[in-house]
DNA sequence: TATCAAATGATTTTCATTATCAACAATGAA
DNA sequence: TTCATTGTTGATAATGAAAATCATTTGATA
């Protein structure tokens, strides 16, 4: 398991260690799909290891975080979420807001041209959070 | 005053009135520039009016927001912020993540190419956000 | 084995925002 | 005008996510 071993590695590079209670929350983490929450990682974790803590699930989180295996994303509902970022490569979301699906979208174009945008006003980019807001064909179809 | 003549026209619309609370609160939003937090706004009304409570001021700029006239912006650090909607035409953030220094841009061809990427997936656009984070000229230099 | 930093879980704290509620004010019908 | 209805407000409590605290446990290493 790949990520497991990048985990150990970050954690060893800075003197920290891969404990059961990590290992068990990098395994969850990993078996879901698309944006977990803290709560909702702890519910999983729980499953498991009934005396696990949720600070524990928090702090991990932000570990993964750092270690480059996790991303988080905000979709501004007041709940931070976290999706894969290893073998998951930089994408940006599109949501409806009726039905609140929710795509992954990338458009090469676009990033380029946020390179060139930020470049004209002297910025090196480091990253950028891009939502999309609208109304899925499904929801409009339903509507009629 | 263009702007409180819309307020006054949404609220009535709604059966709800006009105030004096409500007209110190949209004067004090008037009055900033780029972004207030609900908190650093109610410090301004508590100046004229020292008897305004603050849960006024969060419900207000709500309803600024919903007759268009504020635009809600999240940077992501926890905090709401307010940016004046009316006559300000629509643009995005451009953010220094040293400095916290902030620009507002527009890119035409993102924005077209939004709309585009919406439409391959069968959305139709409401809205966007788009936060480009990165290092300021400034902050580059400062560090050499 | 002794030592010491890291890790944990329970708990408390913080902080932004929202809900609640009683008191008050405006509106409109009778 | 009177009275009922409904909106508004401010104080306060409640919520909920995230971070901080802290006593205790764990694990690596000398």
């Amino acid at each position: 398991m790949k990520e497991k071993d990048i985990f150990i590695r970050f954690l060893s590079d800075r003197g920290l260690r891969m404990t059961n209670q990590r290992g068990l929350i990098l395994d969850a983490f990993l078996g879901t799909e698309r944006h977990v929450s803290p709560e909702e990682l702890y519910g999983l974790v729980r499953r498991k290891d009934g005396t696990i803590g949720q600070a524990t699930v928090y702090r991990t989180l932000k570990l993964l975080t750092e270690a480059g295996l996790a991303r988080e994303v905000d979709f501004g509902d007041g709940v931070l979420r976290y999706e894969h970022s290893y073998g998951h490569e930089h994408h940006d979301h599109m949501i409806c807001e009726r039905c609140h699906r929710h795509i992954e979208v990338v458009d090469e174009r676009i990033e380029e041209l946020q390179e060139r945008l930020a470049k004209k006003y002297g910025f090196v980019l480091t990253g950028h959070r891009m939502y999309l807001y609208g109304i899925c064909s499904e929801c409009r179809r339903r509507k009629a």
